[in-house]
DNA sequence: CGCTAGCTTGAGCGCTATCAACGCCTGTGG
DNA sequence: CCACAGGCGTTGATAGCGCTCAAGCTAGCG
């Protein structure tokens, strides 16, 4: 079955290895893996964008600095999970491991060479990049319009889709990080974290406080998005 | 010349005639007119995106809306500019003539159609994507991290590349739009424009508020990105 | 075992929101 | 031609949410 572009329902290619091989082109995309230990870079902001990357484990957070340090993260990439995806030549956030990462990699240009005569991979190229769309858009109307707790709410939602299992999420960035995704200060997240706790909301296992439960997804949504 | 998408510097397509007729392609694109009067709806969020457009004169906001009414415009179309292309079937904003508008618009199924086979159409809806995901990747720095002043500092830079004639910006939207555009409210906005205008950085021209002179733009910019 | 990094919590402050009053311009109807 | 209403913008007073500064706790690690 192919994937149709068409429709809100189109199934992200989900590995790099399917971006290549679902193509009818006899073209071979060699892919390498390599390792970042916590904290190390990636890619910077302004850099030549050569390489696309998967994360084949850990975590990787995207953001842009100001001059005087304030930080916007524009997403976490996790396991699964394609970025470096530029159009441009250059990276429009700098890349850094959150905890030790293994990604797999292609060359950019490859990719592009393929893209050229094969329609299928090209209409994957341009699904990836809507979906980041729309998450950017999504998250204008977080970053504009919400309140902190419905921030926090919004994103203990948006992660347990992508990183809960057996009912517990378990989170690889810190309260900074949280804060710099979500506009706030690590302060403000903590005291809306506490609050969800207080509220029977959501749980925490384990003496690490990044080990999270979700007790009610319903009241959780409902402070997200208020009648 | 043919558009290379793999550098920063490409042209995006400046119309929608352009994105059908530079291809090689027989097919042609049907093109029609319509105009909405000032305040009237173009598209709703959530409605089938059938129709993409373009501005021929006036000016356009895309905007989500949360239940309580708090709004948050992600754009603002002026003329020359393609809204309403989505990926989905969906639109995933609100559209709304800010002045009376008139657009061109194509079926997007035409668009699609035409893009299947060949490479320089589709190459363009990636390239006018991430055009658009590059701004929103921008705004979102802007509506986490930026101040009140800052944020309009860059309003008026972002609208001065787009709209301004003979030194003078005039603005097709009212400070309301400009709040929800920056995540502030107006009254925040008409302050920052209070202040920029004691500190003479901006003057007003004649007795609507809406014409605007940049007359320091070096110092503007120093205000949007402090050192 | 002490040191550091990360998290929570408290106290106070400041920036932006809220509430309100007012002015100006425009359109409308007497 | 004028009176009036409504839309839009500005400005002031006050409030409150989230930021800043600070202290203390715990876990992990050398």
């Amino acid at each position: 079955m192919f994937v149709r572009i068409t429709t809100d329902s189109a199934p992200r290619p989900n590995s790099l290895r399917d971006l290549g091989m679902t193509s009818s082109s006899t073209t071979l995309i060699s892919l390498s893996e390599f390792s970042y230990k916590k904290g190390s870079e990636v890619y910077g902001e302004k850099e030549p964008a050569d390489y696309v990357y998967q994360v084949k484990s850990g975590a990787v957070r995207s953001y842009k600095l100001l001059s005087d340090g304030r930080r916007q993260i524009g997403a976490f990439h996790l396991t699964g999970d394609i970025f470096g995806l530029e159009n441009g030549s250059e990276h429009r956030f700098t890349a850094e491991a959150i905890v030790d990462t293994t990604v797999r990699l292609v060359k950019r240009q490859s990719l592009e060479l393929v893209a050229e005569s094969d329609t299928v991979v090209a209409r994957n190229l341009l699904s990836m990049t809507t979906n980041n769309l729309q998450h950017a858009e999504d998250h204008m109307l977080l970053l504009g319009r919400k309140t902190s707790l419905e921030r926090v709410a919004a994103f203990l939602l948006e992660m347990d889709k992508r990183v809960t299992a057996a009912g517990v999420m378990a989170l690889p960035m810190s309260r900074r990080d949280i804060a710099d995704y979500l506009g706030l200060t690590l302060e403000t997240v903590s005291r809306a974290l506490s609050r969800l706790h207080e509220l029977g909301v959501i749980g925490f296992i384990g003496n690490t406080q990044r080990q999270i439960v979700l007790l009610d997804r319903h009241q959780l949504a409902s402070l997200d998005l208020p009648a």
